[in-house]
DNA sequence: CCATGGTACGAACGATCGTGCTATTACTCT
DNA sequence: AGAGTAATAGCACGATCGTTCGTACCATGG
């Protein structure tokens, strides 16, 4: 790997930090260089445009989120499990980059209302994400967990209101019961989706 | 009502408007000059701050919002029908902001990393909307419509995780079934409170 | 060992940001 | 109607924005 392309990764890595906390717009090319101990314009040579870098810190967020959520969650066995370690993975996620929130609840608000490439893109990340709690739940359906009867599409838009009034009442609100009442929801959803037993 | 008075009602007018697309953070004195044909300095005169103005802009929102949302709800029967139309009249509001979406949805992720008077106000406001929702639905157990059991907090984070999920599905990702999914939601969500007949 | 090319820097650009001043215009009240 | 005050404009400021350009460094392959 050349060394333009590894501090290429170095800056989108930190470049992604940044984002979680002041969104893809908030992303100043100025400050950025200064984290990451490059002038500006060096660090902008890489990029050749701030519209750039800002759909390489989406694709750099998506690839991570991959790795560290829905990944490992599919190692879980089929069904419930499933959904419950895509559950927790992406909370550990949404906590753990650096305690600053979901980059990608963050850019859905903010983007929502400003046509061009990086909304076009982070609507593609997210329409995948939804699709893999989708099919994650489609696969317990199969495989007899969940009613036939469900809609897949129905609990993956149930199942992220859930993380996003969570990410709400627990990231501006500071509600310290959020998690408790996120994870009792869950419960709910799941158990109105088993099969009457 | 003198005429400074006026004038500074029509900014802060047009300044939520132009919010619910940008963001509070994303009002610019400059365009917003250029909206109400005053100056720069004219405009600015009128509050000394940018953060008075978007303290301004948010407390002018949250009282239409009362006055558009929560007020005619309150006039609908107690217990369920109160519910339905807060969620109704949720949706009207969301819609019609020249559909720009809700500006408290998009103000929350902008916000909830960047301390200040500014995050405290909204904070406060979402904090209000969530006890409106969890009274309403409070009243409803005393009327014996809902469980005794059933937990009213609970009731409002999830509420508003059917809100926020539909506001994410259709404003980001264009989705035309979210509005359909977001009631069948709020129908399981009544439907698991009612008392067992 | 030297030449080539990728890598980074410094300076500067026009624009726009929020924010002060100082006039001048417009309203209000007696 | 005229005095006094409120409201607005004009201009300028320092900072910062994204971006461009020319140039220096430095690593690598011949």
């Amino acid at each position: 790997m050349s060394k333009g392309e590894l501090t290429r990764q170095t800056i989108v890595d930190a470049a992604t930090r940044v984002a979680s906390r002041v969104g893809l717009g908030g992303l100043t090319i100025g400050s950025l260089a200064a984290d990451t101990g490059l002038s500006k314009s060096g660090l902008f040579a890489h990029f050749n445009s701030k519209e750039s870098l800002q759909l390489q810190v989406l694709d750099h967020a998506s690839a991570r989120f991959v790795d560290l959520v829905v990944r490992p969650a599919l190692k879980a066995p089929r069904g419930e499990p499933r959904v419950r370690e895509l559950f927790d993975h992406w909370f550990a996620w949404c906590r753990d980059e650096l305690s600053a929130g979901c980059l990608f609840v963050a850019a859905a608000t903010e983007l929502d209302d400003q046509p061009g490439p990086v909304r076009d893109q982070l609507a593609k990340v997210q329409r995948d994400w939804l699709e893999t709690i989708a099919t994650v739940f489609a696969t317990g359906i199969s495989e007899g967990q969940f009613r036939a009867d469900a809609d897949p599409e129905q609990f993956a838009q149930d199942l992220y209101g859930v993380m996003l009034a969570y990410h709400h009442a627990s990231r501006l609100l500071d509600d310290p019961r959020a998690e408790q009442r996120a994870r009792r929801a869950l419960d709910r959803l799941l158990e109105a989706a088993r099969v009457p037993s």
